[in-house]
DNA sequence: GCTGTTCAAGCCTTGTCACC
DNA sequence: GGTGACAAGGCTTGAACAGC
């Protein structure tokens, strides 16, 4: 079993940096509470004549400063392959300067969160599967949410590819399916299904351009027009959008959804009259004070 | 800018009816 | 009366759209 070791800050905690908002416990990825390891396979870029394949990895924090990947399956990985899988990892936790230099930035408006080192929101290794979890999100409860990440990990199993552990289907794959009929069935999408399917086939043509949404939204710092850009995206309505922006690393328009009333309601404000009328109002009153951070102070759930 | 309405899907509750 | 099968409708979600 090979290891891979990435180093961190001191500040870093995984399970902080995994266990924030719901994608942690969409398939492909699993947390185990009792060990602290996140788990999930990985898609490695395809190399000469092979088709991209997965390799299952899990991440754990032995030491402060460091963290630890272990390659599951019995491999021979090449030094690109293993650049690509901390290139993941990295995304995943963002680790990446920028991030760190946003974490920091947040932690002098926010002391609370600094003290108990709250400031990255989970992701998954690619922008695409963000995007179609987003999706996911709509219209259902969480339970049903996960449900469909799951099916969407049968896929490759169902087309017949030999895996452990299905992984989350890319674009490329989605959009090469005969008919949306599979995920609208099987995976119980339901009208998702169209959805998933048109997106997938738009990035698979390059009509939509994801990387180059993640690698210009830094640089360009302009979230308004990102923003307009993802509206425009069919089944992309203000949640799915600022989901979206939120994985972009953009923190300034908080996703809300009916989890947000019962969010604000119950478990952090005691604040009994916000409603389905008010909530954006409200959030606005509580937030806006941590601009440009507001949607990390949302995530960031103080203790009991 | 907002409001309200409609749409879609599946789960949940309630209602109906035959049967023992 | 109690029970089980089944159907109908309600509820829930966010997006989309119409209207102001």
């Amino acid at each position: 079993m090979k290891k891979i070791e990435v180093k961190v800050s001191s500040t870093f905690e995984l399970e902080k940096s995994v266990c924030n908002h719901g994608f942690f416990m969409m398939a492909p990825n699993r947390w185990i509470p009792s060990t602290k390891t996140l788990t999930r396979p990985l898609r490695l870029l395809p190399h000469h004549h092979h088709h991209s394949s997965n390799v299952t990895i899990s991440i754990s924090q032995p030491c402060s400063t460091s963290l630890s990947i272990t390659l599951l399956d019995d491999r021979i990985i090449s030094p690109s392959q293993q650049q690509e899988i901390m290139d993941q990892v990295k995304r995943m936790l963002r680790l990446s300067k920028e991030d760190e230099k946003q974490v920091k930035e947040f932690h002098r408006l926010h002391e609370e969160a600094a003290k108990r080192g709250f400031g990255r929101l989970f992701r998954n290794p690619s922008l695409f599967e963000d995007v179609v979890k987003s999706l996911l999100l709509c219209g259902c409860r969480f339970q049903r949410s996960l449900e469909m990440a799951k099916g969407l990990c049968k896929l490759q199993k169902w087309l017949g590819k030999k895996c452990k552990w299905g992984n989350f289907p890319s674009a490329q794959e989605l959009a090469n399916l005969e008919s949306e009929e599979l995920l609208r069935n099987k995976c119980k999408l339901g009208y998702r299904a169209g959805l998933v399917m048109c997106l997938a086939k738009a990035v698979a043509d390059g009509e939509i351009k994801l990387l180059d949404y993640e690698l210009d939204n830094m640089q360009l710092g302009d979230e308004e027009s990102m923003f307009q850009k993802l509206k425009t995206i069919k089944g992309f309505g203000d949640f799915v959008t600022c989901n979206v922006l939120m994985c972009m690393g953009f923190y300034d328009r908080i996703p809300i959804d009916s989890e947000t009333i019962r969010h604000i309601k119950q478990v952090i404000h005691q604040r009994k009259e916000c409603q389905r009328k008010n909530i954006k109002a409200m959030v606005k009153e509580i937030y806006d004070k941590y601009a440009p951070f507001q949607t990390l102070a949302y995530w960031y759930v103080p203790p009991p």
